[in-house]
DNA sequence: CGGGGCGTTGATGCTGCTCAACAGTAGTGG
DNA sequence: CCACTACTGTTGAGCAGCATCAACGCCCCG
């Protein structure tokens, strides 16, 4: 990662270590004061917006950060709750920024995880600029299986543990319409869906069916 | 801004001139090696994805900064296009680092133009949420006018220097609904659109279409 | 065992996409 | 300066994808 173990231990001094959370619990809510970053050590985290109608931002994975979008504001602009249980580090931002200031590696680690999250935002744009609901669902569930698959786990076989009402505000339709979207891809054998557990069968059709350029064909354009 | 005289010196002498662009010409295209951050001096800016059919990622004015999204990665992974004749200053990135190692005002400054940038993208996504189209347009166009206004321009009579086009990939629709929706928004007398000249006229009445929070009643909420 | 939340399924209607033609604007060269 | 073309934007008609409403089954919880 480019920090040295002397840099790690300066870290470790002052995080806040494994705060277990359980499902349903919130690691910030909007409107509180900014203090912190938090790092998802286990677990899953959904943030929303509450304002109006629950618009579900993102779901993040073991290795995210979350809060970054609050570091230029003094309060936390969305929420951010559990949806199983996690283990939580809570990282003060000022004292990491003190430590940081010191350690160029540190800084530099800090920018690319910024510059991620963007790029994460990005792509989610990417997944929500599809016209139909098809495309998004079925986009959805490859960006998911790709980020599972980069943390060691199955891409192929996984337990959804958000809500499909989360899914629904996340992707922009309505309940009912991944419901039957899911059934759909299930009868036409691209999944074999049973409540919340998927298993992806058929990854061609279904990156056919996103209109994603499929990964292999990716790093090929030119400038 | 917490940069000192001495600071913004220094920066100065790493930052490539204002290369003035015409309307069409690319700031970047996605691909191409990253090595530069840009900062929009004068002018507009869109982003946009060319994997498939040319999604609009975001419009960029004066003082925002472009490329955030590639300090992670090795190549810019999308395009950025000039709408008008624009000036553009390019800030070499890894010179940019070894310059704020030293300075913790500076760094301090970028994590909050990264995480502004996020916080852009988070609104965004929000605005992207709303399910009718007509929610999405309101949205859209009240929040350039607080945009503009914060850039000391008016926030009630403005040239929208985009296409029709790019407004309708952006907010993920056909064009034809934006020119509609154009059409009945000029009929309900909540704006004067005539080509690319939009004068608002009724905000309340937009805000209330656009189903957000009125900005009066923002900062309400409790922790 | 009863309740409440979550997920599924069905019926219906409307929003907005698609296709198509046209108008208006800008850019080009005679 | 005007004619020609190409592009961008507007308008209309028709269809369908999906939201909405409603009812029901299922699972988890107390």
């Amino acid at each position: 990662m480019g920090l040295t173990n002397g840099d790690v231990e300066k870290l470790e001094t002052i995080i806040k270590h494994a705060r277990p959370l359980r499902r349903g619990e919130h690691v910030f809510h909007a409107g509180e004061r900014f203090q912190s970053l938090y790092v998802i050590k286990t677990g899953c985290v959904k943030t929303y917006d509450a304002q109006g109608k629950h618009q579900v931002l993102g779901f993040h994975l073991p290795g995210d950060l979350v809060g970054l979008d609050a570091i230029d504001k003094t309060c936390h602009l969305c929420s951010a709750q559990v949806l199983e249980s996690s283990a939580i580090c809570e990282l003060p931002f000022q004292r990491f920024e003190e430590i940081a200031s010191h350690l160029p590696s540190l800084q530099h680690q800090m920018y690319r995880l910024l510059s991620k999250e963007i790029s994460q935002e990005t792509e989610i744009l990417l997944l929500r600029g599809k016209t139909n609901a098809e495309e998004r669902l079925a986009a959805f569930l490859l960006h998911l299986s790709q980020r599972l698959s980069k943390r060691g786990l199955s891409a192929t076989d996984f337990y959804l543990n958000m809500s499909r009402n989360d899914i629904s505000s996340y992707l922009g339709m309505a309940v009912e319409t991944v419901s039957r979207l899911f059934r759909r891809f299930n009868d036409q054998g691209l999944l074999r869906v049973s409540h919340k557990h998927v298993e992806i069968l058929d990854f061609a059709a279904l990156e056919r069916v996103s209109g994603m350029v499929p990964i292999s064909a990716q790093r090929q354009r030119m400038p």
